[in-house]
DNA sequence: TTGAAAGCGCTAACAC
DNA sequence: GTGTTAGCGCTTTCAA
């Protein structure tokens, strides 16, 4: 086992001073070429690879960027950070994964942690605990440090920075046009908790779509999920309770569970009933029929969240001047709502 | 905007020397207790954190783990990182997640670019490309700097270092002595291609508890994919080919594709065949009928690779040392081969 | 053209 | 008890 070697080691081994060694290894002009040369070859034999350490502390920069998800087993959240990766690593930067496992508490001791010199930037999207909270004094904090901070997906208001969204609202309205544009009359909705943004914003596109069209809003037609690993019931008692011929779920598995639901009422997807989901997944795009879904394309997201965090950290955007990409979903039309 | 304070600022502020205040906050006995209280006031009001980067620096320890996977979305891998997460957090460590992309150039590149002291060790599984070329100078190179590294899942023989493995071919014995002991005779194999070490050794596991079984092995009824993303007309035509009443799949894609032409060719799931498929993701919990698998303890995984490398870096375990664990695969019984 | 010295933020051995 | 000094590995004046 051999240590890594540092530019003191070399300028002892060949009589030279560590400035010296520093320099002609970055070729500067002021050092001359025969002695450039020398070191230039001895630092290659030896394999010298500059202390990422020490180069950190000397021009406070880290070149990592810290993304804090609420969970990575998630296939929206593995494309964003995909993305993000990409971006990132052609940039120069690494990138540190936190999960907040939807905590409040990990969110913040992750964010303290990181912030502590760690990382240059942050990306984050809120947990659940967070949203319901409403507490962002820890996000605060750091953007008052002069860390830049890009907020993606679960966003709030209160927090003046960076961000990147989907059109969630539009999303759920064009869907809704979607499934009423192909025959449904009555759509019901899977949805989360309304403390989410996104549950909101959702919902609120599917009620706007629906007044737009001129159907009544019907509260019975509207199922309000909490827990995601405890769906099947409420879904079930749904196709009991109630006769419709459309669904819009705001995630694929709330999705696929209905479709369960369904065909196990003896429906016929898509000729007696439409579904469509949130999430562009692989159950989406495995399920048997395969499900429409509205795309969310997690992996510009990534993308541009990486992006805007780069620009201000390399002083490409000014400091104080924040913007909103919202991203366009797109409809992907798959067996679940289109004969096949 | 208020940069943080360091050590110096708040020695200069309080008229002490920089050391006093180090051991103050570090509630060093040798510090007069007025002087401590004073510190740690200050130190308090203005927020002071200790420099993560000068303390990495200082004693050559980053307190961060460097993760390597071909990709994240996959449920098996983020499992896998759930798990590392998990157990390095609690130790104090950050998780750096680096992607190759099944490419052995990215690899080797992601590899570089972390040992230059970003980290104290690996985590990593390998890419495809990495298994195909068989070129592995990048893992000794690291090794031989005297970096821990532990591999996981998609290992190599010809590293010594300390490896977490799931019984691969077990796995697959066990699935297959399934089928057959629910009745099934004629079982067919979607594997993946052989230079890949997890297709080999299912693929062993699947000819053993045939032989073991007295049935003889068929060629005809076995399927080698390279790509994932192409195997629904190699799969289809496997149906049209032969007939069999099992299935085994070394993940649960190539079982869901399989059960969908199984389910448009007219069978019925599992009275008429029945199917087993790798990877307890998603699909296989959410799928119309639900997939029974061979669970690979992903988490638990995650949890011992990390387990090990951070008992290698406290030098807790000797460093020449290395231990190979076995995890124990299930099988979790569902719909695909249980009447329900 | 080369090198000495200071400094990034912190710790620790050793003086006082 | 408190301070001085050196040093982690590197860059960057500034002097020689």
């Amino acid at each position: 086992m051999k240590r890594r070697v540092t530019l003191k080691q070399i300028a002892k081994e060949l009589g030279v001073s560590v400035s010296t060694v520093s320099k002609a290894l970055r070729n500067s002009k002021e050092i001359g070429q025969e002695t450039t040369e020398k070191i230039q070859a001895f630092a290659k034999l030896y394999n010298y690879k500059p202390n990422s350490i020490a180069i950190s502390l000397q021009n406070r920069k880290t070149k990592n960027i810290g993304v804090i998800i609420p969970e990575i087993v998630h296939h929206f959240f593995t494309t964003v950070i995909t993305g993000i990766e990409k971006v990132a690593n052609e940039a120069g930067y690494n990138v540190i994964v936190c999960l907040s496992d939807e905590s409040f508490d990990k969110e913040v001791i992750n964010m303290e942690t990181l912030a502590n010199s760690s990382i240059d930037g942050f990306i984050i999207s809120l947990s659940k605990d967070t949203q319901k909270r409403r507490d962002f004094h820890h996000l605060r904090e750091v953007i008052n440090q002069g860390m830049p901070l890009v907020m993606f997906d679960r966003v709030s208001d209160e927090i003046y920075c960076d961000k990147v969204i989907v059109d969630d609202a539009q999303g759920a309205y064009k869907a809704v046009k979607y499934l009423l544009d192909i025959g449904c009359k009555k759509i019901a909705l899977i949805s989360t908790a309304d403390y989410l943004s996104v549950g909101k914003l959702r919902t609120m596109g599917y009620k706007n779509a629906l007044e737009d069209s001129g159907i009544e809003y019907d509260e019975n037609l509207v199922l309000k999920i909490d827990d995601m690993d405890y769906c099947q019931e409420p879904i079930a008692d749904l196709f009991q309770r109630e006769k419709f011929d459309g669904v819009l779920a705001v995630n694929e598995i709330f999705a696929v569970t209905a479709m369960r639901e369904a065909i196990k009422t003896g429906y016929k997807i898509p000729n007696d009933i439409s579904f469509i989901g949130f999430t562009d997944g692989l159950l989406s795009k495995h399920f048997y029929p395969r499900l429409t879904t509205v795309n969310q394309h997690g992996f510009e997201m990534g993308n541009i969240a990486a992006r805007m965090l780069i620009d201000k950290l390399e002083e490409i955007e000014e400091e104080e001047h924040y913007r909103t990409e919202v991203i366009k979903t797109t409809i992907v039309e798959r067996e679940s709502t289109r004969p096949y």
